[in-house]
DNA sequence: CTCCAGGTCAGGT
DNA sequence: ACCTGACATGGA
């Protein structure tokens, strides 16, 4: 964590503010939202608060009173990032309609999966940004993933305040040669972000026709681009909001949940991921965060 | 030392 | 259509 965040500046931020919502987080469901492998440029200091990077925006988030989280921003732009923040954490979504279709009445592993996490949000970051994180993260822990994508934006991003660095945009990286990629620790996921670059610049319209497109169409364009297939595609098009929440990304802890609640022992993930928007509708993707929370706690 | 991690792809049946 | 190994890096 850069040094100007480890200790508090109160010179740079204003005031905590709070912010109701409904429903509200619980302390698992905040942390799951913005640091549980959604996003991985939200980080943690001392006294819990997080400080987090998205887009050219920059926010603090922490756990307040009664359940109530508080937010703080840079001083001066509170007005630009607060609803930036709300969208990127689903604020103004109507989440009590979300929790009350999903099939909990039928399902108990789903009502469970819910109870562990009450108030978990899926967040919406900027298509391009969403697809950068992923593409650096098959094959590797969150925590891992977080230190390389910031690896990435010192070296090749900007620095917006004192120690903070947005993720470079996909027209920087075009101008990056995979060597150099490979020094911020990518190691073989660098040819797979030297590709897509690539391609991004090649044909600048790509993320615009991905936003324009059905979820099938999505992710089968988001597959053209190379490092990046079905399960890549559907974390792409779940936490940038561009495929709503019907996504349901099949990872080795969504292939173990369904194995281990669901019976669905040695299904493939392209089979599983059809299994999740067959039983789950068009939230499967708020389903699969559930689901993916409470098998990385060992169904707790 | 060995094993595996929010997978994907090329090269073989 | 399926199956298999390779792919970098770091932590347990």
């Amino acid at each position: 964590m850069p040094e100007v965040l480890r200790s508090a500046n109160h010179t740079a931020w204003s005031p905590w503010t709070a912010v109701d919502v409904s429903p509200a987080f619980s302390p698992a469901a905040l942390a799951e939202t913005i640091d549980g492998g959604q996003m991985f440029r939200f980080n943690k200091d001392a006294e819990g608060a997080w400080t987090g990077v998205w887009g050219e925006y920059v926010a603090r988030v922490r756990m307040g009173e009664n359940g109530v989280i508080e937010v703080s921003f840079p001083k001066g732009r509170a007005a630009e990032t607060m609803p930036a923040l709300r969208r990127l954490i689903g604020l103004d979504r109507p989440y009590n309609t979300y929790y009350a279709s999903l099939p909990r009445n039928i399902d108990p592993v789903i009502d469970r999966a819910m109870h562990s996490c009450e108030g978990l949000r899926i967040v919406n970051l900027p298509l391009g940004e969403a697809l950068l994180c992923f593409l650096c993260s098959p094959m590797k822990r969150i925590p891992q993933i977080k230190i390389v994508l910031e690896n990435l934006a010192q070296a090749f991003g900007t620095e917006i305040m004192p120690g903070v660095y947005t993720l470079p945009t996909w027209e920087a990286l075009a101008d990056v040669d995979e060597n150099s990629l490979r020094r911020c620790k990518l190691g073989y996921r660098a040819k797979s972000i030297a590709g897509t670059a690539r391609r991004i610049a090649e044909d600048p319209e790509f993320l615009a026709e991905v936003e324009s497109l059905s979820y099938a169409e999505a992710r089968k364009k988001l597959e053209e681009l190379s490092g990046v297939g079905g399960k890549i595609a559907d974390c792409v098009l779940l936490y940038s909001g561009v495929g709503n929440l019907q996504p349901f990304p099949v990872d080795t802890w969504i292939i173990k949940a369904m194995s281990d609640l669901y019976g669905l022992k040695g299904w493939e993930p392209e089979q599983t991921s059809l299994f999740g928007r067959t039983h789950f509708g068009n939230l499967a993707g708020l389903a699969q965060q559930f689901l993916f929370v409470y098998a990385r706690k060992g169904g707790k």
